[in-house]
DNA sequence: TCAAAATGTAAGTGAGCACTTTCATTTTAG
DNA sequence: CTAAAATGAAAGTGCTCACTTACATTTTGA
């Protein structure tokens, strides 16, 4: 029965490896992550990473593969309610909270796409996937004649770009702005925004 | 009377090192960017760029100082009419102007900015001038009237974050979304958008 | 238990790259 | 025109880093 209480948790050299990588390349990018530093974070010899991996950039496209799988948007659409405020609120909660938590690692992906271009699609699919969930939303909302809606692309590509905008662009250099204003407060608003840009009331 | 027709245009090599490095940096960041490459893109002997600059480090402030420089939102600010529609767009299509034009240097710093934290101040420059511009523009259309805003930052960062997250974050992968929608139509919704927000026609 | 597979240690290799040095050549300015 | 300043050519230095090799040790699984 190994590790029970050992100190180093016994997990497979593979996976910490995987582990350690992920953490770098996140924060630091391709070149700035040395393979010395990652092996010695996972805590194994560095040659061992290469018996693993074979190279540095296969490695990194291992890192990329797992970072970049797709979140379980399946289980957010089940707990839509319909009430189209709840829904929204939701929807921009889990969004956001994804968007923040994952920006270092969107930051680089979105630089290293550059010099990586295969690994676009790990960028793009979080994004579209979610500009897919909101599109079957309104599409039915729109057909139960609860919102105005011309495009459902159109206007999940709005929402989305506003919460991604705020995420990566804005919210980091929130201390550089008048005022500090919290994630709650733009939240709130952007619900506010589209809830008066669906709901037919005028016209 | 030298350089009339002379092949290579003779600017001062100090200023084409500038241009070379910046094109360089933007595109591929400081690691990949190497002193050799730049000397040769600017036709220069790769000891002029040392010489003139010191090292590479101080050559790519300088660049950052050069790029990350402030846009002239006064001269975009005094074409405004007060017509509120007609004003959000213009300001939305020079700010996704520059956003787009930009994208590369825009990525690349935020990227860097975890490794020079200082050019983190570069970097927000351009989107508070926007925001800081958006939100006198908003007092003065609240103070006439013409719009309902309870706080000008808070709409006026909603506004920023969808511009900056559709050209940078969602345009770049346009091509792997459900349908190709253009810029100008993007730009359309979010006006739309944001008129039946300010607009104080229901409640 | 024991052979095979995985991991560790240690030393080294070779390439890329920032940066320097020396000396020759060109350009600029008074 | 001429001295000084700027630029170039070429060779080299030293460091970092990905990756290898050879051999010892540990872990695993039947």
């Amino acid at each position: 029965m190994p590790n029970t209480t050992s100190a180093p948790p016994k997990k497979k050299a593979r996976q910490r490896i995987l582990d350690a990588a992920a953490e770098s390349f996140q924060l630091l990018g391709y070149d700035r992550t040395t393979t010395q530093a990652i092996a010695a974070k996972a805590g194994v010899a560095e040659v061992t990473l290469f018996r693993q991996f074979g190279d540095k950039q296969t490695l990194f496209k291992s890192v990329i593969q797992q970072i970049g799988g797709g979140v379980n948007f399946e289980m957010l659409e089940t707990h839509l309610s319909g009430n189209l405020e709840a829904d929204l609120l939701l929807i921009s909660q889990h969004a956001l909270r994804f968007f923040i938590d994952q920006q270092d690692a969107i930051r680089m992906l979105m630089f290293e796409s550059v010099h990586f271009p295969e690994m676009k699609a790990a960028l793009a699919q979080n994004p579209s996937g979610m500009i897919a969930l909101l599109m079957r939303y309104f599409d039915k909302q729109r057909d139960a004649g609860k919102v105005q809606i011309a495009d459902s692309q159109i206007t999940a590509q709005a929402f989305m770009s506003m919460i991604f905008g705020y995420a990566i662009g804005m919210n980091p250099i929130s201390d550089l702005l008048p005022a500090q204003i919290s994630v709650e407060k733009m939240r709130a608003e952007f619900v506010r925004i589209f809830l008066a840009t669906l709901k037919p009331t005028n016209q």
